[in-house]
DNA sequence: CGCAATATAATACATTTGTATTCCAATAAC
DNA sequence: GTTATTGGAATACAAATGTATTATATTGCG
């Protein structure tokens, strides 16, 4: 391929091209500016794009004894079907693509034609779904768990669902409202009239849900929100430790009594239980109480998360 | 982890623990050595080795649309089942390493339990193999397609069955007699003797062939044998361009009338064509040639190869 | 048309990586 | 016990990479 030929790629070939001579050929990215004729500086910014976004994926085909040992152990404490460990770091985002990655691959092998999948929402949840493979299934719907963030995030649940139905080819369900309600009255308003019943009624006859937790501190993206931000004092005082699915649990997996809990729109955690399989997709030793919590409550039978967690959780059940 | 348990790790875990926090976490190779508690320049090496042997491999998600265009043009114009191909570059031991890859990806969809697997030789195809997942398929079998290198290359025929029926969990069977015999008299002695004909035998019963094939440069392995190398002159008098299997052939895919083609031991590059599935993995322009002259034959259904031969290969058939 | 917004090239620089070299300790061979 | 051999640490340095800055098209819009 010469110059001339390069040049009239279209940008997503280039990416591909990219791709290829960078991670697998193992060019420098100075011989790929070259040949392509363009910018070193953008070879490089479009390397990174492609780890990124899950375009290119490596699979480690080495396991690590230390996290097979934890995910056996978490298997028969808290009685789960399937459980994930990867290695901790410190940080998060990184963590966050390691997590995101293993739930991928626990997601890959778990979803068929024929089914219904229901998903939550979070960081980790996207970076999952990014690295699914893309497929074609007809008969397969993906239903929203919850209602969605009025003010715009970097990832909405909106966002997370239309993602993960564009990579299977399924059609997708969304619960039309905010996550928290103005007041009681307007929730009970919007659960009467405007369809969200029965979007959630369909999830609750899902045969996979995927979620993701929320702690207290600031670092969890659902306590940005001011509307949950300014109330965390409350909710601590009320024996919180974190959140599924918008609601609110203290350390036992049990919904705490506080105000926005009775104003959350989505499913109630305890309906994860009537789904087949349910994975909770998470990790950050700072979201351990919540994780904990709810395994104990029996919410999901699958977990994917990081080696600190996996160590408190089996620690705190001798 | 702590250090001191760090410390502790066996070599293998080290391995594993590396390509985590390399590949999938992104640390620094120094940050890795500094938690691992060794010099950063072995976490280098390490790094690197995980890559070449295969410990970590990489997925490209995005197809190169001239690269898909070949591969159907490759199908219609020489009647194959399956054709892939890949970007070229210009470095051997990459191109090798990139087709490599793509021929374990095909081979991966193409293995099942209760197969016969036969397979030729050369680094192309060792790298096709460690690319592979491996399995435990109990009713399969390896069998190699030619005769031993007597003086020790770097990969010997007798590798390449051997990691690949171990890589399956497979029963492997070898060609006991060197590629080439001394004379015409000790092949026949051999043919009849050593059970190298059931092999043999074995061999063209098999589902599923594996094939590579050199072309008449010094850059070919087997001419670099001493007493292929230095036939080379009368080679290409007899109208070679390259050979498979062993046997030399013209570019129209007959076998030459050479001494070495008399003293080959290696299954007959005809008896290919009754094997369900054969496929040649190999690239590189100055294969074009043999390549071509194998497909002309019809010799393979499949096959694996880069850009730029699949253009010469493809134009000649204009 | 001119203007702002965007994308890319060009450049420079700090960090990270690959690699060679030397040195040291543990181990095996004699 | 002494001497090779080996594997890794320590060091140094050149190459490659990540990133910021500025300059230069290119695009879309009023």
């Amino acid at each position: 391929m010469n110059n001339d030929e390069a040049a009239a790629l279209g940008s997503e070939q280039m990416r591909a091209r990219i791709a290829w001579y960078y991670y697998v050929a193992g060019l420098t990215q100075q011989e790929i500016s070259d040949r392509l004729g363009i910018a070193r500086a953008r070879v490089n910014k479009i390397a990174g794009q492609l780890r990124a976004d899950g375009s290119v994926v490596v699979d480690i085909r080495l396991p690590l004894v230390s996290c097979v040992e934890l995910e056996e152990q978490l298997k028969a404490a808290y009685a789960l079907k399937q459980v994930a460990v990867v290695p901790s770091v410190a940080d998060d985002e990184q963590l966050r693509r390691m997590i995101g990655d293993a739930g991928g691959i626990m997601l890959d092998a778990l979803i068929a034609d024929g089914q219904c999948i229901s998903v939550g929402w979070g960081r980790t949840l996207s970076a999952s779904i990014k690295r699914l493979r893309s497929r074609q299934l007809k008969d397969s719907s993906v239903v929203s768990l919850m209602g969605g963030l009025t003010r715009g995030s970097e990832t909405n649940t909106f966002e997370v669902s239309t993602e993960l139905a564009k990579t299977l080819g399924a059609d997708c369900y969304y619960v039309t409202a905010p996550i928290y309600c103005p007041s009681i009255e307007s929730r009970e308003i919007l659960l009467t009239h405007s369809g969200v019943n029965e979007v959630m009624e369909r999830a609750r006859k899902s045969d996979l849900a995927i979620v993701s937790c929320g702690d207290l501190s600031h670092k969890t993206a659902l306590t940005a929100m001011s509307s949950v931000g300014e109330r965390l004092p409350d909710l601590k005082k009320s024996g919180a430790v974190g959140e599924i699915l918008g609601t609110f649990l203290d350390a036992q997996g049990l919904p705490v009594d506080h105000i926005l809990n009775q104003r959350v729109i989505a499913m109630p955690p305890a309906d994860l239980k009537m789904i087949p399989n349910s994975i909770l997709i998470s990790g950050g030793l700072y979201k351990a109480d919540i994780i904990e919590a709810i395994l104990c409550a029996g919410y999901v039978n699958c977990l994917v998360t990081d080696e600190a967690v996996a160590q408190r959780l089996v620690a705190s059940r001798r």
